[in-house]
DNA sequence: TTGCAAGTCTTGCTATGCAAGGTTAGAGTT
DNA sequence: AACTCTAACCTTGCATAGCAAGACTTGCAA
């Protein structure tokens, strides 16, 4: 699939975003962000999402919680962080950015 | 600089399109397309550009010509080719997607 | 002939999405 | 108690692609 390529390679650097976007509604769990990512079609597998909120975690961009309190067995609620919402904001106008270049190329505005 | 490495990231996979959508008004030789697209800010330098030019001949996208006609040293022109249209038309639609989905999760419509 | 600039291309590095699968814990069934 | 099922979390190994840095080549001008 050609287009199934075409979309990993826009999701890079795209992903780690669209989480600090969801979690700035407040706090979710792992594989509730993995079904959400999911719908989107912003993530093929949780194989991109567990790692890569490891990394945001080392980074500082979102701080874990384990609740135990429900049913089942415990999960881990992730919240961003004050550096994780300077980073969205950077985030949207770099994004903001490079999409006008890139529409502005695809229109034939040359 | 964060914001460097955000763009960077951003511009994986796009790049290949930016190049189809630049030649797809004519044909342009390496240089010229490096720094047509070191103006729009979607790449960073050539090291970018010539690998991917290479990668783009040999998947059939673009053909390339050498021409020494002018004056200088000899210059080698790129042309698109029917697949790369293709490829192209492909792109766009996939594009405009991912970027309704982001844009939805960057304007908070949760 | 020395130097410079335009042009093409290579090397080594790093980051990141992904497929596949392993691990852990609770809940129901027999 | 033993078994199975499922939700949830996490790891391993791989392929891709941008990039910094610089090498190599060619023509031109002082």
């Amino acid at each position: 699939m050609t287009e199934e390529r075409i979309a990993t390679n826009l999701r890079k650097g795209v992903l780690e975003y669209c989480v600090l976007a969801l979690l700035s509604h407040g706090e979710k769990y792992g594989l509730e962000l993995a079904d959400d990512l999911t719908e989107r079609e912003l993530i093929a597998s949780e194989g991109s999402l567990y790692p890569l909120l490891a990394r945001m975690r080392e980074n500082g961009l979102v701080e874990p919680r384990w609740d135990a309190s429900g049913t089942g067995r415990p999960r881990r609620y992730y919240a961003i962080t004050e550096n994780g919402t300077d980073q969205l904001t950077t985030f949207a106008r770099v994004w903001k950015s490079l999409g006008a270049q890139v529409n502005a190329l695809l229109e034939g505005s040359r």
